[in-house]
RNA sequence: GCGCCUGUAGCUCAGCUGGAUAGAGCAACGGACUUCUAAUCCGUAGGUCAGGGGUUCGAAUCCCUUCAGGCGCGCCA
């Protein structure tokens, strides 16, 4: 829409005095097809003109020019309401969908710029469970909406692979471990001993002391804690980079906190020379006032924190890859944390602090509660793409049983459900785990996405064309369904804007159901192959184009889009 | 106790930088496949937008307050 926005805001401008971008904000998409196709509110101009806005609408519809695109105005209530001219509408949204293809939707704001972006960040030695998964999308998802705007985006997977856990991990193989060389199910006896030791824990606290003890050797440098915790990184990292291969998302680096380690001591000079530093309880705290519990930087045994670790990256990244912005994609129960990283920046007087975003969301809970790696109580990914794409495969076998590539289908089918699920509503909500909503393949999910882009390629293909150039006559696509297709496809590009600077996919998944199920509207009451040609023409341009939007679309949420299904 | 987040149809959620009769999906019921993939579409039914104040020409949307739920609050990450 915003391109017809802008040619109704060059005619309407002049006549309020306003500049055309004010126009732009100001114009909404009416509530009702039949009350227009843009309409321009009137309330806000009452007071300063002296006049009710119902007469200040007629007045504008009589004295507007009107641009190209506009078939007519009319003055509604205090509305002023502009009707496209369907075929010029058909014309523009078509012509600009064809030049663009997949750069449709894009915009060069970012160019030039760099943003970091640290997502998924999962523990060493701990199974990827359905708890990471909101993380790991969304991080992959907000990277390709800011790539397309332009962006050089860095992306930065933060492993968890320091830190007193990893004594506990030692003391618990060393108990249990028996010496296993963890060359198959790695993750897995390594999840079951660490659930151990928190077990033996309970009846032994000495075990705890022990634990704090080899991270102190670890972080020493001691060979033997070495030699283990690179064992443990190396078997889980492998496991790591399977899942994500699955998923389809890359990391541009993999520096976990270990990689800070040797940057700790730099990063804590740096925070005491600034004067905020103090000592409480024999631990370095930065105190934040009344309002914030201070940031405790290191431990009164000399061990450093998560907190030490994280200023450690910032400064890192600050200077390594100059970015705009560093955006951490971590759960909402850690807004705390990085509201004092932020604070902490900002007392030390750097611009870093401004450049730092936390972008929460809400937890993922199984219906019996909080997820727990300590105890066991989770559920694990792998097991639930599994199932995902076991499910897809019967359906697959019973609908469409001469599919080519059907294991590949039913994988990026499954896969993609499982994805989608966790972007198609707003990030902020707790998320209740549930295998029904996970396994249902209609209404609004994956699936119905890709069935509606696979829907498309299919008419396109059975056309028997290769090129689908728009036909002078494009009365073919005067339909009420047709033109509610056009319009929005108009608006993928503002999807795509909001969508990146509220750090919310789901804006472009809520959008992408729109476009499908109005495309799934115009098609079942439009036929398109086997009209008259030149209807026939403009119907498979218009397939063509949703076929490019919703692949493109898919792509931003990190869904496959497979050409049949 | 303090701070952050959430509360919209039976269920899951859109809409929240204020705008015209509050929208989807699931579930229920009734329809549409000799025709481009029915993982689809159409129709029916379903709402004190948690409650109460306020601001405004106009409030689901902004402010205050109460209630309910989630999360967090110095040596974990």
């Amino acid at each position: 829409m915003q391109i017809f926005k802008e040619q109704v805001a060059q005619h309407l401008a002049p006549l309020l005095d306003w500049e055309p971008s004010q126009v732009v904000d100001a114009l909404e998409i009416p509530p009702n097809s039949k009350m227009g196709d843009l309409a321009f509110p009137c309330f806000p101009l009452a007071a300063k003109l002296r006049q009710a806005p119902p007469r200040i609408a007629a007045d504008l519809a009589e004295r507007l020019e009107l641009p190209q695109v506009v078939e007519k105005v009319q003055a509604v209530g205090g509305y002023l309401n502009f009707f496209l001219k369907p075929t010029v509408l058909a014309q523009q949204v078509l012509e600009a969908i064809q030049e663009a293809g997949d750069t449709f939707g894009n915009s060069e704001q970012g160019v030039g710029k760099n943003i970091v972006i640290d997502f998924s960040s999962p523990n060493i030695a701990k199974p990827f469970g359905v708890g990471h998964m909101p993380t790991t999308v969304l991080g992959n998802s907000i990277s390709r909406l800011y790539t397309a705007l332009g962006y050089n985006v860095i992306r930065i997977n933060h492993l968890g692979d320091w830190g007193t856990q990893f004594g506990a991990m030692i003391v618990a193989y060393l108990k249990w471990g028996n010496n296993d060389p963890l060359t198959e199910d790695a993750i897995g006896k390594l999840y079951r001993l660490y659930v151990k030791f928190h077990q033996e824990e309970e009846k032994e606290p000495s075990l705890r002391d022990e634990a704090r003890a080899w991270f102190n050797r670890l972080e020493a440098g001691d060979e033997e804690a070495t030699r283990l915790w690179k064992l443990f990184y190396d078997v889980s990292l492998k496991n790591f980079r399977r899942t994500y291969d699955r998923l389809g998302i890359e990391f541009d680096h993999y520096t976990g906190e270990s990689f800070y380690v040797d940057k700790v001591e730099d990063a804590l000079e740096r925070v005491k020379a600034a004067g905020i530093t103090e000592i409480s309880d024999g631990a370095l705290v930065v105190p934040l006032g009344d309002d914030l519990p201070p940031c405790l930087l290191q431990k009164s045994d000399g061990a450093t924190l998560y907190a030490t670790r994280d200023l450690a990256a910032l400064f890192y990244r600050e200077a390594a890859f100059n970015p705009e912005r560093i955006i951490y994609v971590v759960a909402l129960d850690q807004s705390l944390h990085f509201q004092q990283l932020k604070l902490v920046l900002e007392k030390m007087g750097l611009p870093l602090a401004d450049a730092l975003v936390h972008v929460p969301f809400g937890l993922v809970k199984l219906p019996t509660g909080k997820m727990s790696t300590r105890r066991g109580h989770m559920v694990l990914l792998d097991e639930v793409l599994e199932e995902a794409t076991a499910r897809v495969a019967e359906i697959i076998a019973e609908k469409n049983p001469h599919l080519p590539n059907k294991e590949e289908v039913a994988e990026q089918v499954g896969i993609g459900a499982v994805i989608f699920n966790n972007l198609k509503n707003g990030r902020m909500r707790d998320i209740i785990f549930d295998w029904d909503e996970v396994l249902n393949f209609d209404g609004e999910t994956g699936p119905y996405l890709q069935y509606t882009h696979a829907r498309c390629r299919s008419v396109l293909r059975r056309s028997g064309q290769q090129e689908f150039t728009l036909p002078a006559d494009l009365t073919g696509l005067t339909d009420e369904a047709a033109q509610q297709v056009l319009k929005r496809l108009s608006q993928f590009g503002e999807a795509i804007d909001k969508a990146a600077q509220t750090y919310e996919p789901s804006t472009v998944s809520r959008y992408l159901l729109d476009l499908a199920q109005d495309f799934n509207r115009f098609y079942n009451t439009c036929r398109i192959i086997g009209e008259d040609p030149a209807v026939e023409a403009s119907r498979l341009a218009l397939v063509d184009a949703v076929a490019t939007v919703l692949r493109r679309g898919l792509y931003l949420l990190g869904l496959a889009a497979p050409e049949q299904m």
